[in-house]
DNA sequence: GATGAATGAGGATTCATTCAT
DNA sequence: TATGAATGAATCCTCATTCAT
């Protein structure tokens, strides 16, 4: 947590820090971040940043941490009709969750970064992946006893297919298309039927969808199922 | 592309640099990789390197060459039936490029971390990709003429996702199967159809082959489809 | 010398502050001494410090200065039955300097690195060496007037060796004994005459009593006898 | 130890760098002494020092070594005629000891502060300790043994007398005598019997002698005699 | 061609002092 | 008068690159 002073910065001047360090963090990792390109770009003493954080590791672990603060803001939002077919929550989830992408591209690269790259303290790690593993591992489980997905699919493996698409769907949409279609998504209005934006979604979560809930009597059975 | 010098060093030295350094940066981020770790565990002499490189972004950037002209040698190896559906064509390609990654997983490593990290001078980045989504894009291409891939799927968007997928799949099987699993594997060995690796693989498969090749109907097209 | 606005401090304020400051001194030598620390630990904000001295180097000497007007209150106090022989009147008074470091040990510590460390601008090394030769110095010319000690000692020398000695000699006394041997001396008290601490101080005076009063003659002269 | 690459230096670049290092902690404790002013005043870049040695440490540690090294030069040559009284033997060890001073006053003054001070690493402190207490301790023993010192002398407590007075003798004399007194001395020439630094060391011997050989008897005896 | 010592800008962090409130 | 955030030069140390041998 920062200190005391961190908070009572105008907050202008604190929003335009945090927004120089997420960028920072974000475009590299935690051992190349440079604490003086952050305060040079900042336009601050480099001892201030001192009165303001203990030291580079806690900026960082406050980072991450607004970044899971504010994707659980997206995603705690309830969706429209509570009690829903898997795959609509589904739906519903990976709005959100690409929705908190392109809202802070950098703020989730931060998070992306911390799992992928293995490197930080444990606490960190364990910090970084328990938002990132829980939601798609839950729900598996639970569209399994609601027989929206097929009892022999391996929730491991589905788990992991979720992830590795939906850590970077957000920054595929974002290259993608024209930064208007994106920002009525960033900001929480409903897609458009019409919408490409639209389109893409339903197409990965139709392959999704078509693959777990019909699955192929003929797939070999998986020796190991893995908790 | 390294000088003249390097090609002219003893096989024996110049492949033994080459797997240092290869180990070297998959186990590190660019700026990570240390030229001093390298020449010392090499035991050659710090400006010998210089003699052999530019600097240390041109080792970087051959290592990056390496790996692609590996990975391609092993999707070139003609599959063994040749006119083929496409999915079993998928499979086979899906089997060759883990092979790849068990069989060099320091190599795929290095690919690997150089598209997420995104943190690199543009054409690398550029040069990085190209290779990945080649093979995909072509093959999706040729899916949709031979009628095996419904015409409305988009080609990008399932280039991506099958990107997204396989670049990790390697490292899931590995840290979830026992190293006897995967070493059949490496080596080229089919696999046991009773394997579990065989059913992972499946599974995955399965799901791609579900959403692609029957793809719903009532899908909004996507507009503006990508080149 | 301290601002006037430090003596218009509540006196509570103004001793916890010099207590403080005393210690932190004590326990460091002056550029490691942190004035952080000291105005945390007292409770005043960093900017009221400035506010009292003029820097850190004021507070020292400062510090100093206190450290010399104890000692001359120590050693000025009438010693009992006045017109003494001086061995008498050295060994009150080395009982008194003794009391003195055994009282303060922090600011005779203080005193003490001062005149080892050699590293303080020149006039305060003049200050704080001043006191201390001083009273040896007089002493020892008295004690030659009066024939108590021999004619051919060499004031200056003997000065610096009651000086190395007793400068040390409380520090000594406080590691080699319990803590309730030295209490009763630091507390004023006269010492036992079976104490250890007695004996010790005995022990040293008798070797310098020795050797002072009875010199050899067949010392050979000392030329250039310091002023 | 210093790095290979240190010893490989030209000689006159190692000592003019030993020399600057030498003074640097001579005038100034491990903590401020700068890395920054020895390489800057040595006219090496910051990274050369990093070839030579691990650390600031390590170069701490050897000029200590350095020191200790130097000193047992100066006191392992035999004294001239060996079986010998205990007082004479004292003399000739504090001539030599006087002399490393005088032709060593930076070197000493690291060992000297680093015995003071107390805040060394305790390895070091052992280290450090180890030479200077060694010599007095044993000596004094041997001395009650041949019957040179009386027998209810406080071994312990000469010990510190003879260590208090001697690591400041050297200092005492260099500035109470005009240089070429000293340097005689310095270079192991034998001091002149009617010079002034041979008068001034007979005194100082002469008042410890009178001190220890003939204890007077009625001194009380000290109850808690220290190993 | 090979060597490895020399370089110096850059890294994070500290702390006495200043100054606007 | 009192405050405490802001300052920036200084701390030790790293490392890709150069260059004289």
């Amino acid at each position: 947590m920062p200190k005391e002073t961190f908070f009572n910065l105008p907050p202008d001047k604190r929003e335009k820090f945090l927004e120089i360090a997420i960028a920072e963090f974000a475009e590299n990792d935690y051992q190349n971040a440079s604490m003086s390109r952050i305060v040079s770009k900042a336009g601050i003493a480099k001892g201030s940043f001192y009165q303001y954080f203990v030291d580079k590791e806690e900026l960082y672990r406050y980072l991450l941490d607004l970044g899971m603060q504010e994707k659980a803001r997206f995603l705690s939002t309830p969706p429209p009709h509570s009690p829903m077919n898997v795959f609509a929550y589904l739906r519903w989830l990976i709005q959100a969750g690409v929705r908190f992408e392109l809202a802070n591209p950098y703020l989730s690269q931060i998070g992306y970064r911390a799992v992928k790259n293995g490197t930080l303290p444990d606490d960190l790690m364990v910090q970084a992946r328990a938002g990132a593993q829980a939601f798609f591992g839950q729900l598996l489980a639970q569209g399994k006893k609601q027989g929206d997905i097929a009892a022999d699919i391996d929730e491991d493996l589905a788990a992991f297919m979720f992830q590795a698409i939906f850590t970077e769907l957000g920054g595929y949409i974002m290259k993608r298309l024209p930064a208007d279609e994106t920002a009525a998504w960033a900001n929480g209005r409903a897609l458009a039927d019409d919408s490409e934006a639209k389109a893409l979604l339903e197409q990965v979560l139709h392959i999704f969808e078509s693959g777990l809930r019909r699955q192929n009597k003929e797939t070999p059975p998986i020796k190991g199922q893995a908790s």
